[in-house]
DNA sequence: GCGGTTTCTGTAAGCGGTTACAAGCCCGCG
DNA sequence: CGCGGGCTTGTAACCGCTTACAGAAACCGC
């Protein structure tokens, strides 16, 4: 059973200070009912102010607070809301957090972390009822159809940068417009043959990152030569370092996150190669370390923050939704596009010189 | 099997569908006991092989997930822990969360994530009791006594970096070790005159930061002046330009934390003083970004991950502890202490050539 | 001073699980 | 055949809180 409690005696010992006091103890102290004292904590009901005097002080005297686990199971409702990640790195996810604690707190939610290590812990996420009243899911690597069997029913769901979901809405980066627009940009800057780093081939931002540079590169006339990556500085690196041997001809590299720019960034400046005269430079996400390094870093960028903000704003709408509205409507809440925008320092040239 | 017992006509409410499946109903279809179905659900206990297949196809028909709120009020167990920490910024804390994930997760545990804008939100920690079984709390800025009021009692707790807590194991980095390696390297490369840029006055690592730069100065005979920053880059870059035109004299710099190390150092850069020819500079928390940027930056290194991973670690101790010994023993778990070790990079001669 | 409201307050039935305890079953043994 | 004892299983009492409902008290106009 549950920590037994010495149901005897209990005002006496002095060992139960240890344990909390609950809503019970209060009202005996107060003398009063517990619906009484549920009802001074909770405000708005009809109560007279000496018995709310009462109450309070027994509460103080006893240093009582409430039980927010038994509140959660009694009004179905727990106050946070769950958000599962993949395995995070960088300041792409304290930002990411950020902008959800922003839009959370405001709220008054909390906000459970579930990391997804590759796959694992996709067990969890249905553990997560009564946990949470709802989920903000990141989960680019993974199959929508795996997903969707994991996700718990009945649970409010916001899928971020994720394979479309049947009945959620999503958060999604036009990946295609920035990755074009980050390849127009080269190309306008005299770019003929641009090498583009991906990210892994399961990766649906990767892929759709590539569809776009693939599609301005044909637009614009040049040729792009695609080398897939990781997403992590080695794989940049690399490249760089290849473009430096002479063994990759190249006058331009599009990496599709910040990280592996940067590492073909500095394996170029290692090998003595001219960014951007010889070779320009250019990477997607505008990460903050991107115009720190020198040359400062042409990325696209997206709000990452506002993003993390959206989807726990949608998340709540949604929740609020479910309440009232007993008929679960799922169509509520369209998907939702994020336009990156293109952020041009030096590693780019802006017009042509070529 | 089972004789399609029409109790109430369970199955052809498809309305009933939307609402989720109780143990009862469960017990109901599968014609058993609530206590049957908790058995087979919770392994352990002796239950027949024929009954434990019974239970579980019902449970699979039915879709059923067990209620993690209401599992917790009755066992007094959430399986999350709270994190508490000061308004998030940058790689610091996706590291320090990062090594608490790998911590929890590995114990099954959630992490419930509670940002503090500064202060705001202390009342908070209170409503986190019966949704958490633990604290880690990460507050430097805070008066240990605004905290401790704050602390719901009868939580285990473990402090990072804090203010020292009676009765509460605390995890700190020793600053003072770490600055004074930082102040001493610089004065062996020749510096003579040194400005430490320091953290808020208020903020306890900066403190103790500057107490250790200011030791290790007067060990080595150099001057050593303090000037106050916030630890962000900005703070940084303002320093970096006084001592770039001359109103600053100075021959090496020592910031508190890397962004004002960084903010020094491009300021610098951008009036053409040579790095570390003219001026040295070295940083502290070696956060990612300090090998990235050129010259590279020295920097005090700390293994935040680890250190967010060690924290989890005592705290799962405590509650582990606090559970089987009802007398709630709070001398376990000594204060740890992370020392910390210099990363000389480019920014900093090794060897004196003054 | 009385019925009818209106305002308070208390009782008790949940929320969805766990688990102590008791009862039922089946077995072997004397 | 009666009985003690090990396995299984069910009943019901919690965990700590909210809240529908009903009873009590106070207030109104007549």
């Amino acid at each position: 059973m549950s920590p037994a409690r010495p149901t005897s005696a209990p005002a006496a010992t002095p060992a139960a200070q240890r344990a909390h006091a609950t809503i019970h103890d209060v009202a005996r102290v107060a003398g009063v009912s517990v619906a009484s004292v549920s009802r001074v904590f909770n405000g708005r009901d009809h109560v007279r102010a000496e018995m709310r005097t009462r109450v309070e002080e027994a509460a103080a005297q006893l240093g009582y607070v409430p039980h927010a686990g038994a509140r959660s199971l009694s009004m179905a409702r727990t106050g946070a809301i769950g958000v599962v990640l993949p395995d995070l790195h960088g300041e792409f996810f304290s930002e990411l957090l950020r902008g959800m604690d922003r839009e959370a707190s405001t709220r008054r939610l909390g906000l459970l972390l579930t990391v997804l290590h590759d796959g694992r812990g996709l067990d969890t996420l249905t553990a997560l009822r009564g946990q949470v009243d709802g989920l903000v899911v990141m989960a680019p690597e993974l199959d929508p159809d795996v997903l969707a069997r994991h996700m718990p029913r009945g649970l409010a769901a916001v899928f971020l940068a994720c394979a479309p979901q049947v009945g959620s809405p999503n958060l999604r980066i036009d990946n295609r417009a920035g990755a074009a627009a980050a390849v127009t940009h080269l190309a306008a800057g005299g770019a003929k043959r641009i090498v583009h780093i991906s990210g892994p081939a399961g990766n649906l931002d990767a892929q759709e990152r590539r569809a776009g540079a693939e599609a301005a590169a044909a637009e614009a006339g040049v040729a792009l030569s695609v080398i897939e990556g990781d997403f992590l500085e080695a794989s940049g690196t690399k490249v760089g370092e290849r473009v430096a041997a002479g063994t990759l001809a190249a006058d331009a590299i599009f990496a599709a996150n910040d990280m592996m720019a940067i590492g073909a960034l500095m394996a170029l400046k290692r090998h003595g190669i001219a960014v951007p005269e010889q070779v320009a430079v250019a990477g997607f996400d505008d990460i903050p370390l991107a115009r720190l390094v020198s040359p400062a870093l042409t990325s696209v960028a997206i709000d990452i923050a506002a993003m993390g903000a959206r989807a726990v704003a949608q998340l709540a709408a949604r929740i609020a939704g479910t309440r009232e509205e007993s008929s679960g409507d799922a169509s509520t809440g369209a998907d939702e596009v994020i336009v990156p925008h293109l952020m041009v320092r030096e590693t780019t040239r802006e017009t042509d010189r070529g």
